[in-house]
RNA sequence: GGCGCUAUCGUCUAGGGGUUAGGACGGAAGAUUCUCAAUCUUCAAACCCGGGUUCGAUUCCCGGUAGCGCUACCA
């Protein structure tokens, strides 16, 4: 396929969220594979918020957002407000009205709401406002009675449908809306299953349906990249995208992002594993989430796993998503500290850390060590970072796994982790006293190090293991550390 | 209740009418190393159920079941 060579034609995609609420891994998600599909195919990549619910929007949120995109590092190039278009909703739905396609409905909202859905079947509309003369319609609206606009979704015996190419056509003797979804392919549904949903509400506000696709429409969305919980609400899109005389933009839903019990995240129910500041706060590298959500729904097919931004942007295509939801494999948190993320995403981090230069990773680890109290130099740091890179899967690990470099004075530890395997605490004493001999005679380099300790060793009878467990433990405060002599090189005399 | 979507190891996934059903994480065992980590080797682990179509279905079709989504003047 030839490339468009003409701005026009490269994609436009958009990360529409709404804030409602904190920044939540499956709407980065979305973000990342709008992103992705912008930058792999070199079209335009917009930001809209989605803030038509005034009830529901907090500043806070719209703080978390852009908190949680800062830190992915991805960039847009567009960026717009719903709330400050409003004339552009108004104008479609005054549109559609006045093509007959949509009608005032004077019913209070929420009445006989119970009556709607349940056991009775599928609510379609209010009884009798479908049918309202439009001078009786006109007539109570100019006297100033509240009313929702509503869609007229048609039934059969409409005929401004009628010109092609229409979404809305017979199937099997039903009228039906259709639309091709890049992901889940062909969509059939019968208009006798879709409600007359609502355009506008009786304060003159407009739904999500009608300012999404009033802005997708303006913005000239080419391609609606989303969460698959609007699979059925496309159907309504595109109704709305026909009546206001557009083409319907490609859609392509992604499956959603679930707990390990099954539902959709919620921080109510799971917990801050699902805020994308979280996995910040942690000491993820943002690589490496990115690279973990892409592998959540998407797959390059070739069993490659762990990928550079670079690499996900030219292997990423709408081809590769697949239909089931995904686990994120998180465990509930049993104490209200422990975060146990999902094991995959620590393992991509660690990787992902292993691969970075000591000098990158120096860096990211300097301020965490610093906000924890320690005054340490960035030389210093430097040193200490290729001792514990391999050690440490988050990047807040340094704390833990390096913490003997940073403190003047150990924490107490239990004296009989200094005795080494099949010794006995005079055998640790022997030990420390010769290191304690020794050691001010010998030059704290590696191969000296290593040299005056194992022949210390063998001066004293005892294996090489047995020689560096006591003095590791007095050093560090724990069995477990990085190799000894690099370690004492840096920590110096 | 109605409508829609989905179903491969514990998890993420590849595959596809005939395969020893592949990879990764996690788990287990071993090797290596001054401990730990890293690395390497090995092992256990899956096609939801029932019908069809077919010489042959995990794969295609239908039904069931389960999960999820939508069914608001929320998004």
């Amino acid at each position: 396929m030839p490339e468009a060579t003409s701005s026009a034609d490269k994609p436009r995609v958009r990360f529409a969220p709404s804030p409602t609420g904190f920044l939540h891994v499956g709407s980065a998600r979305t973000f990342i594979f709008n992103w992705l599909y912008a930058r792999h195919t070199g079209g335009t990549m917009i930001l809209r918020l989605d803030d038509t619910d005034v009830e529901r929007n907090t500043d806070a949120s719209v703080t978390s957002i852009f908190e949680g995109l800062k830190w992915l590092a991805l960039d847009w190039d567009e960026e717009y407000k719903q709330s400050n278009r409003g004339a552009l909703h108004r104008q479609m739905a005054e549109t559609i009205f006045q093509k007959g396609l949509a009608y005032r409905d004077f019913t209070p909202a929420h009445a006989g709401d119970s009556e709607k859905s349940g056991a009775q079947g599928t609510w379609l509309f209010n009884p009798g406002v479908r049918e309202m003369s439009r001078q009786e319609s006109d007539r109570r609206a100019v006297a100033g009675e509240p009313f929702a606009l509503r869609f007229r979704v048609p039934r059969g015996d409409e005929s401004m449908w009628g010109q092609p190419p229409s979404a809305v056509r017979f199937a099997e003797g039903k009228l039906c809306v259709h639309f091709d979804d890049a992901v889940y392919g062909k969509q059939v549904k019968a208009t006798a299953d879709i409600e007359d949903f609502a355009l506008l509400r009786s304060d003159g506000m407009p739904t999500y349906h009608l300012a999404s696709c009033a802005d997708d429409a303006d913005l000239r969305i080419s391609h609606i990249i989303r969460g698959q919980d609007h699979l059925s609400n496309t159907f309504k899109h595109v109704l709305i995208f026909e009546a206001a005389g557009y083409t319907p933009p490609q859609f392509a839903h992604l499956p959603l992002l679930v707990a390990p019990d099954g539902t959709k995240l919620s921080k109510r129910r799971h917990g801050p594993v699902v805020s994308v500041t979280t996995y910040r706060d942690a000491g993820f590298l943002p690589q490496a989430f990115i690279n973990f959500l892409c592998l959540l729904g998407w797959s390059p097919k070739n069993d490659r796993e762990q990928m550079s931004l670079l690499e996900l942007t030219d292997a990423f295509s709408l081809e590769g998503i697949n239909r089931a939801n995904a686990v994120v494999n998180f465990k509930e948190p049993a104490t209200t500290q422990e975060e146990t993320f999902d094991p995959k995403a620590v393992w991509l981090n660690a990787e992902t850390i292993r691969g970075l230069p000591v000098e990158d990773l120096s860096q990211r680890l300097l301020p965490i060590v610093r906000e924890a109290g320690f005054n340490i130099s960035p030389e210093k740091m430097l040193q200490i970072t290729p001792l514990i890179r391999e050690r440490i899967k988050l990047l807040c690990d340094v704390l833990t796994a390096a913490d003997f470099f940073f403190v003047n004075q150990l924490p107490p530890y239990d004296p009989a982790e200094l005795i080494p395997q099949k010794g006995d605490s005079a055998m640790a004493l022997k030990v420390l006293q010769k290191a304690q001999a020794i050691l001010p005679k010998v030059d704290f380099q590696h191969d000296p190090l290593d040299q005056a300790l194992r022949a210390a060793a063998l001066e004293l009878g005892i294996k090489a293991g047995q020689m560096f467990q006591p003095i590791r433990v007095a050093v560090c405060g724990r069995k477990n550390a990085p190799p000894l002599f690099e370690t004492l090189a840096v920590l110096g005399k």
